[in-house]
DNA sequence: AATATTTGACCAGA
DNA sequence: TCTGGTCAAATATT
């Protein structure tokens, strides 16, 4: 462990040494009476690869740190990686615990009021980059409203769980178009799914969902989050190609988990556990996201999905869903922050 | 017929 | 008063 940390370590001085050789280059090219558009167009794209670079170091950092990267020397595995947002205007998602009695209570009164409590609890925002929509999630939503937001190019879309009448599910999202690029979704979710829906009904689907993804598409996992969101934490899920299942329609993207806690449970036990309390939080993203090694031994994560699966998410979520949180409101902390100089010591 | 989506109205907080 | 979140009737889809 320590030869890797030296090794991240050795890396990332080393991308941001030629950063910074790559800026004074710049700056050379163009102050100088010699200047070429050309030089310049390339300089830039170096820098950028530098930085991005040294972002990824720390990503991978981030990773090994939440201890759910396995392998990543296979070049057959698949790696998923998503950094989940903390969004919640300052107030930390751990000092609000779902209280499902306040629910129930709200429940009962017959009125369209925001529920201030409601709001911001194990609020999650992801960022998913797809041609047609965010990727499914492997839970059942259904649309409830939709407003235009002030200043955002694009309108929200909000959802909540299927179950909330039967089971009393009080689980929602927002989805929204990212404003810089309308490939990217940003999805927010709140509250916490209680509901719970059959195993076989979650494989029934799966499979008929995957005999559909013939073509896959990539996306890419941004650490980005709306305007309306500070990014405050993020938090990374790994999953591996192993022999675990996936209760989402796309290309076998099996999770490997590793220490979770028992009374976090987002899979029922004969399925697989995730690797840290928010993960539980979170739907099952991860399609299928696939490692590459550049020429510099970096991975970039790619998220591969297919178009069907990406036009059904919004316009007709399906009936999936498995979590098994038990309902009690397990306080746990959805979120990790991210302490830079930590690595390195 | 059952279920899901759309959309204007309602409401509370800022 | 404005804005974001939710409700619920109307409409569409399965």
């Amino acid at each position: 462990m320590e030869k890797v940390k030296s090794m991240e370590k050795k890396k990332l001085i080393n991308e941001l040494t030629q950063g910074k050789e790559f800026v004074n280059q710049l700056k050379n090219q163009i102050l100088g009476p010699l200047a070429s558009p050309e030089e310049c167009d390339l300089l830039i794209g170096k820098i950028l690869s530098t930085l991005e670079k040294s972002l990824s170091i720390l990503n991978l950092k981030a990773l090994l740190l939440e201890g759910g990267i396995n392998n990543t020397n296979n070049s057959t595995a698949s790696c998923s990686l998503i950094s989940f947002l903390g969004s919640n205007n300052n107030i930390s998602p751990k000092s609000e615990v779902f209280d499902s009695s306040k629910d129930q209570l709200d429940k009962n009164m017959v009125s369209k009021k925001r529920k201030k409590t409601q709001q911001r609890i194990n609020q999650t925002t992801i960022s998913v980059n797809g041609l047609e929509g965010p990727c499914e999630d492997g839970f059942s939503w259904r649309k409830y409203g939709q407003k235009d937001i002030l200043g955002a190019n694009h309108p929200r879309a909000y959802y909540r769980c299927t179950h909330r009448n039967t089971q009393g599910c009080l689980a929602t999202k927002q989805v929204q178009k990212s404003d810089g690029n309308s490939t990217i979704f940003e999805v927010t979710y709140k509250g916490r799914h209680s509901c719970k829906v059959g195993e076989s009904e979650i494989f029934s689907l799966n499979n008929q969902k995957r005999q559909k993804c013939n073509k896959k598409q990539e996306m890419v996992i941004f650490n980005s989050a709306s305007p309306n969101h500070n990014v405050e934490t993020f938090n990374i899920v790994t999953a591996k190609e192993e022999e675990v299942f996936a209760p989402f329609p796309f290309p076998p993207a099996p999770l490997h988990i590793e220490n979770v806690e028992e009374n976090n449970k987002f899979f029922p036990d004969s399925m697989a556990p995730f690797p840290s309390p928010i993960a539980s939080e979170l739907p099952l993203y991860l399609p299928l996201l696939t490692s590459q090694n550049d020429e510099f031994g970096m991975e970039h994560m790619i998220l591969q999905s297919s178009d069907s699966d990406l036009t059904e998410l919004i316009s007709t979520p399906t009936s999936i869903s498995n979590s098994s949180f038990g309902g009690e409101g397990v306080d746990y902390e959805p979120e990790i922050t991210f302490d830079i100089e930590q690595f390195f010591i």
